[in-house]
DNA sequence: GATGAATGAGCATTCATTCAT
DNA sequence: GATGAATGAATGCTCATTCAT
């Protein structure tokens, strides 16, 4: 037998990972227990406590990895050639698309990041308003050339988006009418059109 | 002095619910004590139970009070006269302001909702809906009179708006640059301008 | 309206001890709170404490009435003329009937004596005592008259029989094969089979 | 030091377990707390719930114990050669010694049994009506040869017996001027002179 | 690497009783 | 006679974390 694994054949940390983000999706951080948690993987408090400091680390974890993720996909896209109305678009609707792809992962980041110890809590915050300034940029971008209305603060735009994309983990069923990327193209169509001059 | 009063002149159940208003916003329903909240109330746990039946009432308690109100004000803007571009934008606005004005009370509801006790959840949820619903039928209205863009299903669209509302209560600060009826008349601008035909 | 009645017609000290001695023998008198009592009665608990002094009380009352009962009809019996055998059958076969005719009396009597205050419980235990005397006198005085064997000493005897009744309420239904009338005639019949010479 | 042992050298699930018996006994197990038990037993509350689930365990592992012990010793004597009224003594007269050898447990028993877990209480009651059942055998056993009459029924005569076994419990000391053999041999006596012919 | 016994502070809730009215 | 608000101590139980092995 494989060292460090058994149950599932995966290592142990990712299992702790996977069981923790599941449970704190259905239940809540503050309601999922180190123990249920071990329960969940097949491990033993010991070995979550061997490779994480804290319950507090795990939710750390989770957030950094969806942080990471989502990070990447917008610079690439904001990155990509063409006009700013388009990449904003693409930009939009793959915040859309990543966010119920990982639903477990943005229902976590909605309900318990103010869980998080002080320390991390800020530290996750910086990483989220690096990345609603990378969104803000395009906004801009379109009012500089004339492509997009200047009415409205441009972080008041990007709020305007997010909030509808973190509202996403309370209304949006995976058994539902619309496809994630069907859902998607609308709320981006909605961002777009809000902007038009 | 006024019977059942003591400790800043109010009636106990209503201290208490200041207390746990105040708490939950801070600390999140979870992470406030029952003996935390009688603290800060000025009274004992006996006094608490004794008007309260749970910690749980409290917090559904809250939630009545805030959806009451909104409740009442959205019929109001709705049942107004007008053309409804006028209507929608009234309603749309004043829910910005009230969440604003009541800033703790929608923290709690953003972030607490999914703690409370499956059937007052339910309850709280069936009442929600009904928001909803009278919300819709204000943007199906402009879609049949041709006033609105028909592209995205109206749903969508609400949950767009409420999307950002919810999200208000991660980015307001009281003492930021922007007065709640500023923030109301931007969110209002996007939400009319994105359904622009 | 008749003062001091509502909710039945009857004053309101006889029902809080009906509902008292219902709940005491269904869910045990440490699990009965005071609450309990007074909703059942329909009175409230300033009620209550006007007309007992303590919890505790209304469980003395309970036993109170029961051995008042006991003690005056097994002086009748034991007191009749006749053969002793006849005297010690009917007082035997008479406790069993009274027992399953108060059956809650009785079952509050045999799991929850312990539970009265140390006074209280002494002063029943005397009573108590009083009454197994009595009986023992007749087993004693069949054994004087050659009627009755006296292989085994009489307090023995006694508390033989006495615990066939406190059993009773462990295992009897009324709605059950045998009347109270048939159980009582069995056990006194064991009994002074279990007594001859 | 062996491991898991202190203040008293056994092991720390004994320990609680002989603590909570000794005070349900005492004082009966609604008015012993768990603070009392994790006191007596010299250990903390965490550890009184890493071995048991919950006090109800505590309850139905000490009735457990003096079920198996008490149903071992019934087929041994039921089970071996020699006259159903032999049998049946010896039976009859060691349920009574094992009874005073372990009066806390069966104190307990008595008294306490109606507050176990509706579940568990269900549990116990299968066990002692298996326990009923091979006790009655003996009875019928005995009614069939001939050796026994028959004019009671035999569940009757069985609760008849088991009575006086738990009333032991309220009135024997073991500082009286009976063994526990010597009560036993009493008790056997009665029921078999009952069952003559 | 990993175990699991043990901690100790904290949790929501219950309760018999009191007392000003 | 009777109310019901209020008390304050106690209850059974949970939990993240530590540490000797």
């Amino acid at each position: 037998m494989a060292p460090t694994t058994e149950g599932g054949g995966r290592p142990v940390p990712q299992r702790l990972l996977a069981a923790a983000t599941r449970l704190f999706a259905e239940r809540g951080y503050d309601r999922t227990s180190v123990q249920d948690i071990v329960e969940a993987a097949g491990v033993t408090k010991g070995a979550l406590y061997h490779y994480f400091g804290s319950k507090d680390d795990l939710l750390h974890e989770i957030y950094g990895r969806l942080l990471r993720l989502q990070q990447e996909r917008l610079d690439a896209f904001a990155d990509a050639d063409g006009p700013v109305a388009e990449r904003l678009r693409a930009a939009a609707a793959d915040v859309v698309v990543t966010t119920l792809e990982h639903l477990d992962d943005a229902t976590i980041f909605s309900r318990s990041m103010h869980q998080l110890s002080p320390e991390k809590n800020r530290q996750v915050r910086a990483e989220r308003r690096r990345y609603h300034e990378r969104f803000r940029a395009l906004v801009e971008e379109g009012g500089r050339t004339g492509e997009f209305s200047t009415a409205t603060p441009a972080d008041l735009v990007v709020d305007y988006h997010f909030g509808s994309v973190h509202h996403l983990v309370t209304w949006y069923r995976p058994d539902g009418p619309l496809t994630p990327r069907e859902v998607a193209d609308h709320l981006a169509d909605l961002l777009l059109r809000a902007l038009r001059p």
